[in-house]
DNA sequence: CAACGGCTTCAAGTATGCTTGAAGTCAATG
DNA sequence: CATTGACTTCAAGCATACTTGAAGCCGTTG
């Protein structure tokens, strides 16, 4: 049937320590498991559980994000299309932030200016982040190299 | 001429907080600047500096990551290409976990299953980025709703 | 000249996300 | 039956990134 993994398992399965799993689960990230004499048995499903939080956050969410997150998926149904809408905004700023870091890095990588700091399609880049990302196309005249 | 701006305003065109730019300097990430009777007085320039700290922060570079990418501009001249080459790596790693958080967020979103974690989508998604990201399409053909 | 706002330093505190160590339990193995 | 290895709890420690508080200096203003 269901294999029923030890806590090393599934350390060793997701690549999260196991004092990392016990201290998720401690944090009401992940639910507790079944136990066989003390020890932790966790469902196959764990793994993608698991996979999850690591998925999320990797992209710079924090656990009790991430706790809420999770919570909030079908049990009474209503709350959670507001979060996901929000965290899905959320990665939406992340990435295009992580864009505009590219672009910048990118460019500085072949500008030929001796310091980066001194090229205008960085110092761009920089001011529309510090302006909140907002849609200031107009002055933002990329040079080409 | 070059106006020379206090901490507090510093901070407050960049919306970094003042004890944090005080901090930056102290990690060596921001240059001291010249002082008027005790008082840090930072030239125009040191927005975009603050600019790309939080641009780099942001997208999940740690202050000494970001010390270092800064450091490594111009000077000696070498070792800054792999610098570089590294970070635009690892940024495009990122948005590419973004995206994938962002795809399957936003298909849960979507997803008449009552548990996301049952959809094979979402599922997917996180077995993808436990793999490492490795490219394995072949065996994950997503269902349409 | 006294008070005020904004700056200064320095030390200590906070939040997040863990890891590490001590001491013990348990099942299997030689 | 003693040892081994993986697990257990609990408390404490650590790294990162700041914030907060105390005590004080400086320039302007009423």
């Amino acid at each position: 049937m269901g294999e029923q993994l030890t806590i090393g398992e599934l350390a060793s399965r997701t690549g999260v320590a196991a004092s990392a799993l016990r201290y998720w689960e401690e944090l009401g990230l992940l639910p507790a498991p079944a136990r066989v004499s003390g020890q932790r048995r966790y469902p196959p499903s764990a793994v993608g559980l698991v996979g999850v939080v690591v998925l999320l956050r990797d992209v710079g969410f924090t656990l009790r994000e991430i706790k809420a997150f999770i919570a909030s998926r079908s049990p009474t149904g209503e709350g959670w299309r507001e979060l996901y809408q929000r965290k899905l905004a959320e990665l939406d700023q992340r990435i295009a932030q992580a864009q505009v870091a590219r672009t910048a890095i990118a460019h500085g990588f072949a500008c030929p200016h001796k310091d980066i700091f001194e090229c205008s399609n960085f110092a761009n880049g920089v001011a529309a982040i510090l302006a909140g990302c907002s849609l200031e196309e107009a002055h933002s005249q990329v040079h080409s190299h």
